[in-house]
RNA sequence: GGGGGUGUAGCUCAGUUGGUUAGAGCGCCGGCCUGUCACGCCGGAGGUCGCGGGUUCGAGCCCCGUCACUCCCGCCA
């Protein structure tokens, strides 16, 4: 039953003579073919049940789990009954065969047990802050102070394993694609793309600094230029940001990797069968997508209001405008006349057809600060609801007939700018496919989100910004970036997307000094700026950069959903808290005196 | 930086309108028990009701402050 990968070779099975220090099997190895042998065996006491003259040890390791018997017929049996949960023991003794009717049909072991002759307590155990046997619900805080136990906890002992699996397999599944893991520095230089930089102050350099790695980025664009052609990385990645439930603080790893002489579609045509075999591999049989659609991000936002779409929920968001305009509800009806960038979307919401689902939604929605969600439910061959009074019968046909909706159905609308409101009608989306239990939650749905626009406006800054990152190659190159208007230029940037979770994003590099200047102009950064911040990666432009390109996949998110997980913590051996700060090691601390001094840093603590 | 939730035994939680001795289950300890695998039965220990202050004859409960944990926003692929 526990965990899988129980191919563990026995170290010797022959006489007490030959025996293994420790052990002669695993906890998971022991069978009837096995019974009359003597053996040996180690690990952890998962329960004791004692019946006075009857005492059983289910004995526990990584493999699995042995039922260890002991009676007064035996010289143990007095220092057998002093044994508590968790304790480390050596046993020794004979495989017996359980009787028919005490087989354990649960364990693989089950058909046996171990009478006990000889135990050895090679460890002892307080009194648990957090039991292993039966995990029962225990607060956070607990389970990362006592990380080690936790750890030998079935589910997150599995998860671990799992993860440790996947990750191998995803190393050969490179490897095997032609691909090569090269590692790169973690005291670099800070990077002024995107999130906050962990930084370590220099001893040798009083006053200046490294930074941590946000990604490896730079380096391997780099390696490209160096000619390395196909590269990968399982790397870890460092931000200083704020945590949450998918997004772990301060570290985490992904799957990084880049190619050279490449474009886009052999970025996807690469990695879409490595990312859906792994997913097969693991996904415990639920249907894996194997030909990823490639969706525009125009698209994305048009049917379902997010750039990372959950693909298991079936509703299509479709334009409904010229159904308003002019019509007899006036709410929406002004709006369209007043402003041409105004429109109406339809969120079909199949067998949503009833008042009380539709007032519920409504009132959902006015609880995320909307004025509302106008709907039309259908029934008895016509629409119900205000809205259909106030648009007419013929109107309200031609919406039904547009959707494809029928009697028990409804559909839900959102006015005005899309810009201002395509989150809000994702989110409407979202809950009604959930709602309705229109989501098929047993199967994996993955797609491209493709052609991202390179730059977007500001609203705080007041000006243009790169929308993703700084590095992808605008659709058009130099020419475009010179007559377009910035706000339509696309990227050839992509993301991966599984189950509403971004799993990937990258994009063709923009590897042309020229093009990489004026790019930067247009947010403002000048030749100088660029020289000083990207220096490395702008002065290798200069000496024969490939045309290059990659991608980088997030390890723990799609561990996370390989696991059904809900958390990261769930799914990372040593996490860090909500704080970002790690309760089993005690990190961050206080440094010593003397290694500020040796810094060159005195600490200056806020005031309150 | 901001907002929400939670805080009573090791854990999960109950605790009435503010009322005198704060409970249950699990866990732990002890006793009994020879076929359990969530063993069973009996008994016991274990509490700064997060902390500080206030109101009150009286506070786990009401008020103020504060701390911790957690979720979210900002931030971040």
């Amino acid at each position: 039953m526990r965990f899988s990968a129980a191919r563990f070779r026995p170290f010797s099975s022959g006489s007490d003579m030959t025996m293994h220090r420790y052990r002669s099997h695993t906890c998971a190895a022991l069978r009837s073919s096995d019974a009359g042998n003597p053996v040996r065996l180690s690990g952890w006491v998962h329960r004791v049940r004692d019946h006075g003259g009857l005492l059983f040890i289910d004995l526990r390791d990584h493999y699995g789990m042995t039922q260890c018997v002991v009676d007064p017929d035996s010289a143990a049996f007095a220092d057998v009954e002093k044994v508590r949960s968790e304790w480390v023991v050596r046993i020794d003794g004979e495989v017996k065969p359980r009787a028919p009717e005490a087989v354990n049909s649960n364990l693989p072991t089950g058909e046996i047990e171990v009478f006990i002759r000889e135990i050895e307590v090679l460890s002892s155990a307080k009194e648990l802050p957090l039991p292993v046997f039966g995990e029962p619900d225990y607060p956070e805080e607990v389970r990362l102070r006592y990380r080690f136990l936790d750890l030998r906890r079935e589910t997150l002992h599995a998860n671990i394993a799992k993860r440790s699996r996947i990750v191998a397999e995803m190393r050969r599944l490179m490897n095997t694609a032609g691909f090569a893991e090269y590692s790169t520095p973690i005291l670099t230089a800070s990077s002024p793309e995107g999130a906050r930089d962990f930084l370590v102050p220099s001893r040798l350099h009083p006053g200046k600094f490294f930074a941590l790695p946000q990604a490896p980025q730079q380096y391997k664009q780099l390696l490209m230029v160096a000619g390395f052609d196909r590269y990968f990385q399982i790397a870890p990645c460092f931000r200083d940001e704020d945590p949450r439930a998918d997004r772990l603080p301060g570290e985490f790893y992904q799957l990084d990797l880049e190619m050279s002489f490449v474009t886009q579609e052999d970025v996807w045509d690469t990695m879409t069968p490595v990312i859906t075999q792994v997913f097969e591999q693991f996904a415990e049989g639920k249907p894996v997508t194997k030909d990823w659609p490639r969706i525009p991000y125009e698209t994305a936002i048009r049917k379902y209001g997010s750039d990372k779409p959950d693909l298991r929920n079936p509703i299509e968001m479709q334009p409904v405008t010229e159904h308003f305009a002019g019509s007899g509800f006036k709410v929406f009806a002004n709006q369209i006349a007043a402003d041409d960038a105004v429109e109406v979307w339809a969120i079909p919401a199949p067998t949503g057809g009833s008042r009380a689902f539709c007032d519920r939604m409504n009132a959902w929605a006015q609880g995320q600060g909307q004025p509302g969600l106008g709907y039309i439910f259908f029934k008895e061959g016509q629409g119900s609801g205000p809205i259909a009074k106030n648009i007419g019968e013929e109107r309200t046909a031609a919406i039904r007939e547009q959707l494809g909706l029928s009697d028990g159905d409804a559909v839900f609308f959102v006015c005005g700018r899309p810009d201002k409101f395509y989150r809000f009608a994702g989110e409407a989306r979202t809950r009604a496919g959930t709602e309705l239990d229109l989501v098929d939650k047993d199967r994996f749905e993955l797609c491209w989100i493709v052609d991202f626009p390179f730059y977007e406006w500001d609203e705080e800054e007041k000006r243009v910004d790169f929308a993703h990152n700084p590095f992808s190659m605008p659709q058009g190159g130099l020419e475009a970036l010179n007559n377009a208007d910035p706000l339509t230029l696309k990227a050839y940037q992509y993301d991966a997307v599984c189950n509403g979770y971004e799993i990937a994003s990258g994009s063709i590099r923009n590897q042309e000094p020229e093009t990489m200047l004026r790019a930067f102009e247009l947010v403002g950064l000048s030749r100088e700026d660029v020289e000083s911040q990207f220096g490395g990666l702008y002065r290798a432009f200069q000496y024969g950069a490939p045309p290059h390109g990659g991608a980088a996949f997030g390890i723990d998110r799609i561990i996370m959903l390989l696991c059904g997980a809900e958390n990261l913590r769930e799914i990372t051996p040593f996490p860090m808290n909500q704080q970002a700060e790690d309760l089993l090691m005690g990190a961050p601390s206080e440094p010593a005196p003397k290694q500020l001094r040796e810094l060159h840093l005195r600490v200056n603590p806020p005031s309150k």
